[in-house]
DNA sequence: ACGTCGCACTTGAAGCGTCAAGCATGAGTG
DNA sequence: CACTCATGCTTGACGCTTCAAGTGCGACGT
């Protein structure tokens, strides 16, 4: 099309790099997805949407707002909360202030699955990335991923956003339920 | 479970590189699979089946070792080949020595189709990969998907496979059509 | 006040991947 | 030669994601 000649082939070492890249990209997320489904029985998708809720302070967040930070379509987690409010963990409200958005909001049984659910799914994130990194292979690793996610969408603020291996509820205020049991 | 204390959460380092890593691991696929259903109506799973077949002398594999260079399951590549065959790209034979196996064989059409797709996604993979990465970070990219996936699957012999952004048929044989127009 | 518009979200249908059978071929065993 | 077994592949049902409408709420203009 607009390839005039010969492209630019990948050169050897580019050829292992990608090669290195595609299957960690494809098995990465098949073995976070799998040990979280074999432990819990959620996908990886509902795993980060349960963890995006518990850390807010009011376990609740705009459902815009967690498609945001869970990286999926507003789509994908209507129908991925519907499966969720099934189950228990979630429900959802019109947001008081304007009728136009939808509050999903974490419940206790839903508190109670992150917490038990958090500390299996951080072993295996370290088990499988940062156990067999050194220190400066994970700063790499970081600068790497940046530049190449703002190759693809240089309007990401992904600099801001927290991601779903944190400690639920770093700043806990006072609720009964903080701890389960 | 088997956690008996406050698991080991992730240092903020840690959390950055997480972040930054699961990003790419959204967005990337993404990226790759809408420049390819964009420009040429295939998914990447896809391009890499024709990709792979197209690497080969005979441009003929077994249906097994197809999927394990494209890191599919069979059934999945059973499927995708169905679609395949069905838009002519692809035909299947038992193979004549063992009849248990079958063969799947690119056509002109398809092997056509890889010629004009080819170019087209190795830009892309430049534009997205390799492009924003120094020549350092893409053997660090390498080393770190490496560990990575071993530490996964340590029987992983990921290193003499053909990646799918690999020159067609970089060892020509006399058939008609070679280049395509 | 009323109509129009934009935005947040939901819904239903279609496509794809996974899982668990099922089928066919060839190898081993008496 | 029969019988069994292992292997490679296929098939169909189910679940999830995507895509394209559709709904409901609030803002804005007149």
């Amino acid at each position: 099309m607009e390839h005039p000649q010969e492209p630019r082939w990948l050169t050897v070492e580019e050829m292992e790099s990608w090669l290195a890249l595609i299957t960690v990209l494809i098995k990465l997320p098949a073995a976070l997805d799998g040990q979280l489904l074999r432990d819990a029985g959620i996908s990886h998708f509902e795993y980060q949407v349960l963890a995006g809720l518990s850390m807010t302070p009011e376990r609740t967040m705009r459902m815009s707002d967690l498609a945001m930070i869970s990286e999926g379509s507003l789509s994908r987690l209507s129908h991925v909360v519907n499966r969720l409010e099934k189950r228990g963990w979630v429900r959802r409200t019109p947001d008081p202030d304007d009728g136009r958005y939808t509050l999903a909001i974490l419940t206790g049984e839903g508190w109670e699955k992150v917490v038990e659910t958090a500390p299996g799914h951080v072993e295996a994130v370290r088990g499988f990335v940062f156990d067999p990194l050194t220190k400066a292979q994970i700063r790499q690793l970081r600068d790497i991923g940046r530049r190449i996610t703002h190759a693809i969408d240089p309007g990401d603020s992904c600099l801001e956003r927290h991601p779903a291996t944190a400690r639920p509820e770093p700043d806990p205020d006072p609720t009964p339920n903080r701890e389960p049991s």
